[in-house]
DNA sequence: AACTAGCACTCAGAGTCCCTGAGTGCTAGG
DNA sequence: CCTAGCACTCAGGGACTCTGAGTGCTAGTT
């Protein structure tokens, strides 16, 4: 009997998902082959809904899950959906022919949003689990140079740095070349060690250049909140979200802020492993209407950056968890491969 | 009498904008200083109407500007609406933190649209109108090369490029001198040009590693569809559009639309000049409800890239175009002096 | 003990009706 | 050419009712 409620709960869960309305208990005895009749369901409900995990609108009204409800589907009751061979297919056409890594961020939000019909974000590699491919120095003017990090999963960082004492060109291919001899393939996070005391390698008159560019490298590579996020597939939200001044706009507001999006994102738990937040478990106030289905990408266990998709707490799961599944492991193989 | 008519326009179009309802002839007389009775008044909207000016939504209420008359009031009635210094200042202040191109982009986009509360977009630099900077090589791996285009306006462009025979590091050092010899500093537009027959002062049986390096730079700056543009506000847009799910949803899908958004900043036309579309006006179906405001930016007549912003066609014209000529004005002096 | 049938009860939402007041157009007079 | 005044229109809001989906509970059945 205890099989039967949580059964109950399933059907609740996945006709509310898709009829987009409260579900009764005469509409689950007909439509699922659950063996028994309305009325017993009907006690099942209440017994559900004590333990809080459905709720009813209004007494007339058939009954929805709660966010307890919810993570229960998410984590006991729901089965894995596979993805049709189509769509693994328009993954792996669509994703190849990308020419850049900009290029490759963009197109994977713009497929997962077509895919689960809801917000798709990624988070670009993180610099400090890469490492440096080059470091490019290039003089602008006179006392002014444009630096440029390229780190092996593409990611490009460029700043530009007053040296406030004119380098000759000469000068300027040596740092390079001294930069990139001590820095290359390396690790980013230990980038910072290996530049301790670079500026003792030259002149003691350049020193004030040397660390000008050596600052630079680090604040550039340092630089966390700059991680950047992007996404796609906003419309679907305003498409799904009903009311929608009080929930929809906030949202969107909350979206354009990097750092909410990192906190969306970026908050790891069990490295790479699939993270799912409901409603209220979402640590940002204006996402309590809606949930987020996450997953790390990279290569192996080496996570460099993470990605998901967001939408109402009424969603798809057992989708969502599929097509973000398929897209992270698919996009990090090409981040990687690159290298 | 002439002159009251379009002073009672204009009245029109300034309280509808503060007020977002329909504007009667009383409320008319009351608060605007027009000397005349409520009666006079509606003679005159009754002659507004039948040039087609303003419509009234129903018997009842007040009337409304139409497209027309949102454009009459452009191009004859309004008046400038300079930006405080405070605004002024805020442009300066945030745009020089910026640490690289994307970021400028995205801070422009930012700013703008808090500035006019709308939604605001920015096209990157144009590639055919500014130079290359410098062309970088680097090897992946032995058959495997990363190519970068870097140009005068901090604009990066990579592709990896697969070269079918490996190259030792000194001939990818002599091909990398060789272009940066040929190409330093010339226009984009003239690039293809200048790389015809480039093959041919190498060996022979490097020319199919030469050529592939070549096409690749080719169609990284050729690539038009790939113009990039950003965009930020969407959330503005939310709150000021009442019928949500007609007009709203399928302008947040247009606007992820690259292609749209390009013809919506890209159609130039009086070269650097301020461009305003008021819905119909426009060339996108989906933004028949809406009025954009764009304007180039760059160093003096030469146009780099587009800016503007997009909101209802009830929007405050003269704060949105004052906004978006400072803050071109501001961008192309950044873009234009890194170089 | 577990299920079912049946019944009384609740209540959101849709439909109807009416009223109000903002706003209009028109006409006659200054 | 302007204004005062009047009759007219009609969207929007409030009050009311009705309907049906859905519930909880109890008594009966297996």
């Amino acid at each position: 009997m205890e099989d039967r409620r949580l059964a109950v709960l399933r059907a609740i869960v996945e006709d509310y998902v898709a009829m987009k309305e409260p579900v009764g208990s005469k509409a689950l005895a007909d439509r699922h082959g659950l063996g028994v009749s309305s009325a017993t369901i009907r006690n099942d409900m209440a017994a559900l809904e004590d333990e809080g995990l459905i709720s009813a609108p209004h007494t007339s009204a058939g009954r929805i899950p709660t966010d307890k409800g919810y993570r229960l589907f998410v984590d006991k009751l729901s089965n894995v959906k596979p993805l049709s061979n189509a769509e693994r297919q328009a993954i792996h056409t669509f994703l190849d022919q990308a020419v850049d890594l900009d290029d490759v961020m963009m197109r994977t939000v713009r497929l997962l949003s077509q895919l689960t019909k809801q917000v798709a974000l990624i988070q670009y590699p993180l610099l400090g689990r890469s490492s440096v491919r080059h470091i490019e120095l290039l003089s602008v003017s006179s006392m002014r140079l444009l630096m440029i990090v390229i780190a092996d999963t593409g990611r490009l960082e460029q700043r530009t740095v007053d040296t406030g004492i004119p380098l000759s060109d000469a000068m300027l291919s040596q740092i390079r070349s001294k930069l990139n001899e001590q820095l290359d393939g390396q690790l980013f996070s230990d980038v910072p060690d290996k530049l301790l005391g670079f500026a003792s390698q030259f002149e003691p008159d350049l020193t004030p250049a040397i660390n000008a560019i050596v600052s630079t490298i680090l604040e550039s590579i340092v630089r966390q909140p700059d991680e950047r996020v992007v996404l796609s597939g906003t419309s679907h939200l305003a498409r799904s979200s009903e009311n929608y001044t009080q929930t929809f706009s906030p949202i969107l507001e909350a979206l354009e802020e990097q750092v909410v999006l990192m906190r969306l994102l970026g908050e790891t738990h069990d490295a790479d492993a699939l993270n799912i937040r409901i409603g209220s478990e979402n640590p940002v106030e204006e996402f309590h209407q809606a949930s987020i289905v996450t997953t790390g990408y990279g290569a192996g266990d080496q996570t460099v950056g993470h990605v998901g998709v967001l939408g109402p707490t009424r969603m798809d799961y057992p989708g969502s968890i599929a097509a973000v599944r398929a897209v992270a492991r698919y996009v990090g193989k090409i981040v990687m491969e690159n290298q």
